[in-house]
RNA sequence: GGGUCCAUAGCUCAGCGGCAGAGCGUUCGAUUCACAUUCGAAAGGCCGAUGGUUCAAAUCCAUCUGGACCCACCA
């Protein structure tokens, strides 16, 4: 058994035992030994982008996921972990239009709805392949079988079930909300998915009748009849709400509304302001507290309407110079501050800028009453996702990620679900655009002329059979993987595997889509299921590079996982992510710490060769009637005592600590001391004495290579082939040493 | 404005009432040995500041300083 080759090479032996583990079939539960008798535990991959490829963050979340699986499995867990991807829909249908306007200088109007669907069908069809190779690279023990995707076709029908489901029991609403509109993309976006920029933006000071408002933003103002203060400023004491003042402003001659309100901050400016509530968020609750009037300024392109006169037409940032020109000439303006820092929104995923339009979206309601089917009393999304928290059900790590969950819960207000993209779960709502004039009866008539709610595509009326046309919107992103651990598991179907597997054990994810993704998980299993989507959840941090600065392209500072496996292996890529990530943290990295760890893979086959080379004769039938020692009694008492502190910490989700431990013990007590005091005893003539350290060297490196493995499975599973006595047998199906 | 967290060796962090620790890095030395992807050794710390609780504080409490992040968003 001496065909240890000398160094380690991870290229030599990682795909040739990713395809041994594929081929025994272990990643699908029910083929494990004994899978009737053990106990489930369920982990479902946060699904990648299906638009992109492996990055330093899907390995972090991989190498921890992989790292409990195995952990579980060789435990005697029945572990399901279950792949799939995400059709992310704003970020995919954004990639491809640029392809497309790239390649032919087309937009996706000029192809068409359909067409251009098929071209990101294409697309997302061959990311995936990628994603999958990649996944597969760092070792991941997922169940293949069962991979998803959140727009295949059991998916969709859980999407449409969840959203018919919703709407009957009065969840979900249409209605017309400020929403973040972003021009370039056509859409709307979530609070969430903002980014706040400032920027140095000239303040103007505005003669406004007797007043003097404060703005940034001129090329809004054509509208703004109503002027606004605080109820107990005193210095407009004698102004009274409601009162009309008449005045000259940019367009000409308006009369004014005065409206007292506690929104506004009397040290801010003048303690005076107009208020445009089409497009500013706090300017349309002001208005909708005193039911003001509400026009509309710019249109969904970013252009003036006709209320803005000789402007009407000009895109705003062309126009504003120009107005502030005529602000001056009228001799409107003040002042002008021209330090002020304004801050700007832009849209994360697409990067234009964000301009709040009054619209028509569909909405859930997070505070509408409810029937709760598991505390059987009356309640909403909002109250249910918290209590689920409250009272222990569902456990966040690191704990103080609870108290953050609980001041997000509290200032929650109702989700828009609607998106303005092709590509994504169309709303399964139609309208019937027939007037219904084949209605039979008074009651169908009534029903055409509302929103027709269906899980079946639908070609007519159903009331009246008349012509229809479906919602063009698409359901925001989040709705679907939201619905993501039981659709996968077979619903809306009652499956052996959604009685089986659900709810998951573990949900493992990165800090940032604590709101987007694991909030609204809660939400809909809990309305959908009366139940909860998993018991705990894990949250790990940021991947940074060596001086803490985000990964980032443009700072060229990337570490590409893949690139790291190739060069130093998946073992060492994993344990670099793992050592030192404790949970909530970010973790810093560099390309010396995976040197390190791949240097330490070695280490294991050196170690382990010696090892195995020394112990040839032995066979686990025969090393139980072998004496031992005192001395290597106690070692391997400590090997025992070190396989259940690790288990302890593996338990309790202290990765970071059970890998360093395991590196460490195997480093600097197995290798560098037990191993060399042992050498003397192997050449010497006490038989007794040799084989008694055989025996010890030969069950240690057993109890350390399945410790490791969960951390390393490659090299260990390399060296477990070495092991004479194992044969066909694989580590990861091993008992867990406790 | 509201909230969360962090500060310990040059760097990254562990320790969270009882003698200040690890990894990496640095310096010096070794090398027919399972392993130079190695081994041995050394240097390196007022545990951010101040005050308090305690027999005892890096650890608990208060205040301050510096930093990171999240939420809300101010015309």
């Amino acid at each position: 058994m001496s065909d240890f080759s000398k160094p380690y090479t991870a290229k030599e032996h990682e795909d040739r035992i990713y395809e041994r583990w594929m081929e025994s079939g272990y990643f699908t539960p029910e083929n494990l030994p004994d899978a009737k008798n053990r106990k489930p535990f369920t982990m479902i991959l946060p699904p990648p982008n299906a638009t992109g490829t492996l990055h330093i963050g899907h390995a972090v979340m991989l190498a921890i996921q992989d790292t409990l699986i195995r952990f579980w499995r060789m435990r005697g867990r029945k572990t399901l972990w279950l792949p799939g991807a995400d059709h992310a829909a704003i970020a995919t249908q954004e990639k491809v239009e640029k392809e497309l306007y790239k390649k032919e200088k087309k937009t996706r109007h000029d192809l068409g709805r359909e067409e251009f669907l098929h071209r990101v069908d294409a697309f997302v069809e061959e990311s995936r392949s990628t994603i999958k190779t990649q996944i597969r690279k760092m070792g991941c023990s997922l169940d293949w079988t069962r991979e998803a995707f959140t727009m295949d076709a059991q998916r969709s029908l859980a999407v449409r079930t969840a959203f018919v489901r919703m709407y009957d029991a009065g969840l979900i609403y249409r209605g017309h909300r400020i929403v973040n509109w972003d021009p370039k993309l056509q859409t709307t976006v979530s609070d969430d998915e903002i980014e706040w920029m400032e920027e140095k933006t000239p303040f103007y000071y505005l003669k406004y009748g007797p007043f003097t408002i404060g703005t940034a933003r001129p090329e809004t103002k054509f509208g703004d009849k109503y002027v606004v203060m605080h109820p107990d400023d005193e210095r407009y004491k004698q102004y009274k709400h409601g009162q009309t003042i008449d005045l000259e402003w940019i367009g000409g001659p308006i009369t004014a509304t005065v409206i007292k309100d506690r929104a506004i901050d009397p040290e801010f400016g003048t303690g005076v302001m107009t208020i445009t509530p089409w497009h500013d968020t706090a300017d349309f609750d002001i208005a909708e507290r005193h039911k003001l009037n509400k026009e509309q300024i710019i249109d969904l392109q970013g252009k003036l309407l006709p209320i803005a006169g000789a402007f009407a037409g000009e895109h705003v940032t062309k126009a504003r110079p120009k107005i502030v020109e005529k602000l001056k000439e009228k001799g409107l303006i003040e002042k002008v501050d021209e330090n002020y820092i304004h801050r700007i929104a832009i849209d994360s995923r697409g990067g234009g800028t964000i301009e709040p339009q009054i619209l028509e979206q569909w909405f859930i309601s997070v505070s509408a009453k409810l029937w709760s089917v598991s505390s059987n009393e009356e309640t909403t999304l909002k109250e249910m996702m918290q209590r689920v928290v409250e009272n222990g059900q569902i456990t966040i790590l690191p704990k103080r990620f609870e108290k953050i969950y609980f001041h997000w819960i509290n200032n929650l207000r109702d989700w828009c679900i609607s998106r303005q993209l092709w590509y994504g779960h169309r709303i399964p709502v139609w309208y019937c655009v027939a007037c219904g004039k084949n209605a039979k009866n008074e009651q169908d008539l009534q029903k055409c002329t509302r929103p027709i709610v269906s899980i079946e595509d639908l070609t007519a009326c159903p009331h009246c059979g008349g012509a229809i046309r479906q919602d063009p919107d698409t359901l925001d992103t989040w709705f679907s993987s939201g619905l993501w651990t039981f659709s996968t598991l077979g619903y809306p179907e009652k499956t052996n595997d959604l009685e089986q597997y659900h709810p998951t054990d573990v949900l493992e994810t990165g800090y940032d889509i604590l709101f987007f993704w694991v909030a609204r998980m809660i939400l809909m299993t809990g309305f959908l299921l009366g139940d909860i989507p998993f018991h705990t959840v894990y949250l790990h941090g940021l991947v940074r590079d060596a001086q803490g600065r985000k990964m980032s392209k443009s700072l060229g500072n990337i570490i590409d996982p893949l690139t790291m496996s190739e060069k130093y292996g998946a073992d060492a890529t994993r344990l670099s992510l793992l050592i030192g990530n404790a949970p909530g943290n970010d973790l810093k990295m560099s390309e010396d710490k995976i040197r390190g760890y791949r240097n330490f893979a070695n280490k294991i086959w050196n170690a382990s060769r010696f090892v195995i080379t020394n112990t040839e004769e032995f066979s686990p039938a025969t090393t139980e009637k072998i004496n031992l020692t005192l001395r290597d009694k106690k070692i391997l008492a400590d090997v025992e005592r070190l396989s259940k502190e690790i288990t302890k910490d593996i338990e309790n989700f202290r990765l970071y600590l059970a890998a360093e431990k395991t590196y460490h013990y195997f480093w600097h007590t197995f290798a560098d001391n037990i191993i060399e005091e042992a050498k003397p005893r192997l050449k010497g003539t006490d038989t007794a004495d040799k084989t008694s350290a055989e025996r010890m060297l030969y069950e240690t490196l057993i109890t350390l290579l399945k410790l490791l493995h969960p951390f390393m499975p490659f090299v260990t599973e390399a060296v477990w082939e070495k092991v004479p006595n194992n044969k066909d047998s694989l580590l990861m199906v091993e008992k867990w040493p406790v």
